[in-house]
DNA sequence: CTTCCGTTCATACTAAAGGGTGATTTTGGT
DNA sequence: ACCAAAATCACCCTTTAGTATGAACGGAAG
């Protein structure tokens, strides 16, 4: 964090640095050899490809590296564990007695999403899923979202 | 980086009929609006920057998209056997280049532990534990820590 | 011996989560 | 039709999480 920002900033005094420089040559060069108007093209040639060069190395070093990270699932069988990969531990679940848009809740929950989130999902206002949230960690027992998450899986109750 | 010198390699012969075109039409204004001795720099700087401005054009033509699979192997049920337990994505953990004490925060964070909790845990200042937790969001690319647990345990780093 | 990185911590702030209470509206079952 | 449970939402308030920024320190690598 601290690191890209200090990159971020060398590179800003790099860059203005190097631009200055740039400028300065280029007015030098114009005195020098522009009285030879057969030099024009080289010239402006030049400039063309030291900005273009300029206009990559800004852009690699200023944008973000932007890296998508895809996820896919490659199932394998292996010794034990159940198929599938989830099979919902009913007993556990009757004993919370968790409601229907309870258990909603829990779900998306365990997928981390936010109450916002959840309540956009759901098409109900972000105080809803707050009580049903609420309920829930009074069924569960626990008192966070991330406990609650974790317990559930423990019970076999969410993948 | 293969991928990436070929990419170039198409793409530079666009860069070079496109330059070619560019000079031909600099060539053109230049007999056509030259006569104007003063308006020498707002030429030049209208070449730096159509010219930066196609650097970047490219820059980002040639930046490959940089999608990364992570691929997770699933466990699925086979005939006998013992539970198995948990085997940690050597691949997909490398990616992250979690530092020790971040990938042991996660660890607290995956059990549902609060910030404070985990900090006493650990012995250090709840500052620390935020700081670490920060971190790691960037690196995993996440928004909260609900949504880190998923996502690491989707990538086979917390059982 | 610098330079970089990880670890530690702080302060200040914004955003999100959670607790408590009360209220209205569906809805399913007798 | 009536009742209880569920579902919906609101307000207020506290706590926890998360962001931004800066700084100090020690170890490892060049």
């Amino acid at each position: 964090m601290t690191s890209k920002f200090l990159l971020f900033n060398r590179h800003a005094i790099l860059y203005g640095i190097a631009l200055a420089l740039l400028l300065f040559l280029l007015k030098w060069l114009e005195y020098k050899y522009m009285v030879l108007t057969h030099a024009q093209d080289i010239y402006i040639g030049a400039i063309a490809l030291v900005f273009t060069g300029l206009g990559i190395w800004l852009a690699t070093k200023l944008a973000k590296p932007k890296v998508e990270t895809v996820i896919i699932e490659k199932e394998v069988l292996v010794p034990g564990a159940p198929p599938g990969g989830f099979v919902l531990n009913q007993k556990a679940f009757d004993k919370l007695e968790l409601s229907n848009r309870e258990f909603e809740v829990l779900q998306w929950m365990a997928k981390g999403m936010s109450n916002q989130e959840i309540a956009d999902q759901m098409f109900v206002s972000l105080n809803t899923i707050k009580t049903h949230s609420s309920n829930i960690f009074l069924k569960m027992d626990v008192k966070r979202r991330t406990q609650t998450v974790d317990k559930g899986r423990q019970l076999g109750i969410i993948p």
